[in-house]
Order: structure tokens, then C-alpha cells, then sequence
DNA sequence: CCTACCCTGGCACTGGATGCCATACACCGG
DNA sequence: CCGGTGTATGGCATCCAGTGCCAGGGTAGG
């Protein structure tokens, strides 16, 4: 008994199965149908009001069937969140690009999948705001996203230990994502074009520190010095190197 | 309506009052043989099969008073973290220190938090691994801790427009933080020197990147150039810089 | 002593979640 | 055409987390 039986559930990756290809069932309601109800129903009468039942019955099936289907009231609200998941996973997965460059179109992959769908992803959006429980299974879907762009940047940027740096690289291409991501769903009307705009700056800005991390990463941090200057394009040449001998001299 | 009432009721930072200062009741058990006794039961018969009722006979109160004082089954695994947030929150929002700097050591304090208790902290650790709803929870600690920082930064870092680089910087302290915290948990015997040396070499990882964020924000991207020189620390400080001149001359 | 207040415990109830079993439909070999 | 198998479904019973309500008992203050 090393860490104790696993007797618990779901949650998060539930292993509920979908079988969303193939020959289906006679009448079977199709999960989205399910999932657009019980976001009307979550959005009209409050997420802990409504019923499981209440959900069975405006998407046509049994109290039961529902259970069976998705596991918890929780789950119906995230379950196309946990198809873009898998998704994005799989992509990763297949990228032959630069690993740094996969994960930021994992991520620009991911705000796709918010666009797209503002039907679901709006309305809860504002269930998750309101409710506690709801914000943290949301933090955990995102903290799902990046533990795999972890584990991801570690295993293809070298194995030996570079899990600190491809931990800080992940957490900040997650934290740059959920800022632009937030702006949005705070005004869902705004352009697009904007949007992704936001999001290609801050992509840029986790390329720089990235690079910087992964630069530095693992090198003994007591024989060797790291300096990192971000100037305008336009900076004096002489201005520049006097500034950045101060700033080599302070820092010996 | 506009975001829906607020019927939730708690799940992090629930509103359950406790009053571990001043005159109590005549024999009321303390908050931590309560944790201590659920702690035990949890991890002899698994999370799941443990019922309220039984924690209450263990901790010699009624099923009732339970839930009163600590919300919910969860919310016993979790009382003391919540205890550290709030400790940690205070502390942040007191020190004088650079902004940076403030953040650092508050995630000192969240590790010191973690080691100095690990009757607590280890168990529960392997409690969260094995169930997911658990670890949901933890996560969202997490994720608490990352949001007090990130607005702490951008409200100290001057209010404007800050939010993206204050949020990836938090990101990155937890990120830190995250790692040298598992490493410990995995195996709780390890000498706690060492903990602290690969926790300070994570911060001068997050410190750097810092900088390199802090400098770059908000300049137009597309007018900016980045510059990173790694050299051994006895560098020719003249050498150094006819090099960064000429890789400068080049770049522009 | 009486009252106001707070903590506690008992009781009943809602509803999420699970196990068990019977049913209905599709597929398949005979 | 028919019986067997596998699967999704629905109904039913049950467990238990969580909440509201109310009564009991202790303390502080008048």
C-alpha cells in the first residue's frame, strides 16, 4: 500500500467514455445538445439549483444515463473542454516543430477553442466566476494544460533535468494565454483580430524570457554570469555597451 | 443578472469563522487534532470511504459541529494550508521589501509552511496524488497563491497595463516554488539544506527571467532586440564587451 | 436571577453519485 | 427465422455530503 488505493472517481479526466464516431445508439442526444441545455438551465436558474434531473429532462433522457454519460453535474459543463484537451494533446504530441514554438501553437490552439465555441465557453465562463468549486475545476483543466507542456518541453528539449526551466517556461506560456483569454471573455464582442494581436505579443514575450531560461538552464550558477539586454532597435551603440559594463562590473 | 446570483457556498477560501484566539468554548477540540485525526483515518481506509460521521467520533464531536467548522470533508484536509495563505497574504501585503523580492521571500514561506509540518503535508500530498478531486483542490491553492502574487506585483509595479508581465512572473514563482516542493515531497527524509539550496537556485532562475520581463514590458515588440551573453564568471570584463560589441554591430 | 448570545448537537431533508438489475436494440453466427 | 452476446439505457434502492431548523447548555452582563 504505497500510496493508498485509488477508490476515487473522475474529476478531471474521468474515464466516461464517448463514443463520438461509430455506428451510435437509436436516439441518442448528442452531447452537445446535453451540454447546450444544461448551460441554459445553469445560467437561468443558478448551477446549484438546477438538478440533475431537471438537466435528464430537458435533454430527454434518464436521471441515470446522464451519470453514466458524464460522470458529475461538473463534468457536463467542461466536457468539450476536456475534447479540446485531448486535442491539443494529440497535437503536441505529432508537432515536428521547435519544441518552444509547438507549445505556443498548442496554446494559440486552445484559444481557437474558446473563440469558436463562445455559445459554452461564454456562459461558463460566468458560472466559474460565481461559483468556487466551478473556478476550480477550471484552474485544474489549466493546470492540466500545463503540466503537458511541462512534461512536454522536458522530455524534447534534453531529459536531464530540465524539468525547473521547462516548468517556468510552461507556467509562463499558461499565464500569457490566460491573460489574453481573460480580456476576452470579459467582452466577447471585441474583434478578433485584436484578440489575437494581444495574443501574439504575449507569445513574444514568452518567447524572450524563455529563451532566457532555457539559455541559462542547469549551468553552474556560481562560475557562470547570465546578462540579458532588451533595447530599442534604434539604441546608440557606445550608450549601449557603457550600460551594459556597468551592469557587468556591478554584478561581479 | 448580469453574472448570475451567488448561490455557491465555498470550496477554497470558504467563509467558515474560526476562532483560534481569544475565549473558546469549554472543551473544544482543537482545529489540529481534528486535521491530525481525519489525516489518519483518510489515509488508513482511502478518502473516499471515510465519512464525516466517522471523523467526528474520531475527533470526539458531532457530525454537525463538523461540518460547521470546516465546510466540508475537503476543507479538513486543507484547514492549516488555508491558515498559510492568509499568513503568507498578510505577509505580502506588509512587506517593504522591492516587489520582486517580497514575492520570493513570500514563497519562501509557503515552502517553510510545507516542511515545517510535514505530519500534515506529507499524507496529504500522497492523498492528493491518488484522487483527482483532491488534487483539483491543491491545484487551486496553488492558483490562489499565484493570483495574491500577481496582482501584488501589478499593483506595485506601477498600475498600467502591467498585468501581463506581472502574471507571467507569478507564474514563474509558483512554477519554481512547484518544483523544489514536489522534489521534497517525493521524499520528505531528504536533509532540508538541500531543499533550501535548490529552492535558491530556482529563485535565481525566476529572478533573471524576472528581470528580462520587467525590462521588456510594454515597448513596442517589432523596435526591440534581446541580447543574452552567458560567460564564466572570470570573464575579461574588456574581452566581454568587444564581443557583445561586435554581436550588437551585427544584430543591428 | 434573568436574559442575550454563542456554540453545540440532534433531526430531517435535498440532491449528487453509485450499484444492481431488467429491458431494448443492434450485431452475428447458425 | 432464431437464440446468444454485447451494449446503452432506465428504474430503483442506497449511501452520504451538505444544509436548515430547532432545542439544550454554557457564559457574560445587567
Amino acid at each position: 500500500m504505497d500510496a493508498g488505493p485509488v477508490e476515487g472517481v473522475s474529476s478531471v479526466g474521468n474515464g466516461v467514455q464517448e463514443r463520438s464516431a461509430g455506428r451510435n445508439g437509436p436516439s441518442r442526444t448528442a452531447t452537445r445538445d446535453v451540454v447546450l441545455a444544461a448551460v441554459r438551465l445553469f445560467t437561468e436558474d443558478g448551477f446549484e439549483s438546477t438538478t440533475m434531473e431537471g438537466i435528464a429532462t430537458a435533454a430527454g433522457m434518464s436521471r441515470r444515463s446522464l451519470f453514466r454519460r458524464f460522470g458529475s453535474k461538473e463534468d457536463i459543463l467542461f466536457a468539450e473542454h476536456d475534447e479540446l484537451f485531448t486535442t491539443v494533446a494529440a497535437y503536441l504530441e505529432a508537432s515536428p516543430d521547435e519544441p518552444l514554438e509547438a507549445v505556443c501553437s498548442a496554446a494559440r490552439l486552445v484559444l481557437q477553442g474558446y473563440l469558436r465555441d463562445p455559445e459554452v465557453t461564454v456562459p461558463r465562463y460566468r458560472l466559474v466566476r460565481a461559483h468556487p468549486r466551478l473556478r476550480d475545476r477550471e484552474v485544474a483543466m489549466t493546470a492540466r494544460y500545463q503540466a503537458a507542456f511541462s512534461r512536454f518541453l522536458a522530455d524534447r528539449e534534453g531529459a536531464e533535468g530540465r524539468s525547473l526551466s521547462a516548468g517556468v517556461v510552461a507556467a509562463s506560456v499558461i499565464a500569457a494565454h490566460n491573460h489574453v483569454l481573460r480580456s476576452w471573455l470579459r467582452d466577447p464582442s471585441e474583434d478578433g483580430r485584436r484578440v489575437w494581436a494581444r495574443f501574439d505579443t504575449a507569445m513574444d514575450l514568452v518567447r524572450r524570457t524563455a529563451r532566457t531560461v532555457l539559455a541559462v538552464e542547469e549551468e553552474p550558477p556560481s562560475a557562470d554570469r547570465v546578462l540579458v539586454a532588451v533595447y530599442p532597435g534604434g539604441t546608440d551603440r557606445e550608450a549601449l555597451l557603457r550600460r551594459i559594463g556597468a551592469a557587468v562590473e556591478q554584478d561581479s
